[in-house]
DNA sequence: TAAATATGCTACCTTGATGTAGCATTTAAC
DNA sequence: GTTAAATGCTACATCAAGGTAGCATATTTA
């Protein structure tokens, strides 16, 4: 029960870099500040850049940085690019609609903490990582 | 963001079963009745069984049945079985302990969210499928 | 006792996520 | 212009989850 190790890194990414917004960094130099192999990262960045999070510059003195302001980027939107975006809560039991007549009640139980963590991820703006204690 | 196949699986069984509980199901009938592919329920079954969940009886006219009420089974115990247990709130952003010094509001989000979703796995019995509308 | 129908076990196959390697392309510095 | 340092691309390698196959073992029924 968690996310995947890709959408992990995304956020980790995307979540450091909005505490140094405005700055342009290397593939290399956040595969070690952040502990992401290196060639996976890279391709990662370039998917992020892709889906519009990011613009990229080649060349010496290259990297990355935001397209968007941090402030416009929920992290709904980014758990969707890397995992697609599929917020009907499915059936806790894997039908696609509830195969027990009499056994909805889990449904209920199961929706309201699926929404919690949907409302959650679509209330979060990158930039609130940085308002803090 | 979901349970494994196999967590679904095992949800979908013993949540079946316990609509029809003290009846022996044999691993055929659930496999039709279920949609799980044949032999991986197969395997999977012993597994309950070895988990302590369901008790197997051999031989013709053999099936599975409970080995404990179902009022006597939490569905945390069940994804602990599957998956493991690992109730830990682990950090959003893949670090032990979190990586950003300013970035700690994420994981009161977080672990809100995380502890709405295990609450709910500790209080939740299986039996309590059968109790609705 | 023999046949039918169960589970138990173990080895293998498949697939998707993750990770690696190498070369092409772009740009700045010298 | 040449070199260094960056991204872009694509093919391949690895690993764990999910799924399949076949035979051994147990038990009931006839």
């Amino acid at each position: 029960m968690n996310f995947s190790k890709t959408t992990e890194y995304a956020l980790r990414i995307l979540g450091y870099m909005s505490l140094h917004a405005n700055e342009l960094h290397s593939a290399d130099a956040l595969s070690e500040k952040l502990s992401v192999p290196k060639k996976y990262l890279q391709r990662l960045l370039t998917d992020l850049s892709k889906a519009g999070f990011l613009k990229s510059t080649r060349g010496r003195n290259g990297g990355f940085s935001f397209d968007r302001s941090p402030d416009q980027i929920f992290l709904s939107q980014i758990v969707a690019a890397t995992e697609g975006a599929d917020w009907e809560p499915k059936c806790i039991f894997g039908f696609g609609t509830c195969a027990f007549d009499n056994a909805c009640a889990m449904h209920d139980i199961w929706c309201d903490t699926h929404n919690t963590l949907v409302t959650m991820l679509h209330n979060t703006r990158l930039s609130d990582l940085k308002k803090t204690k």
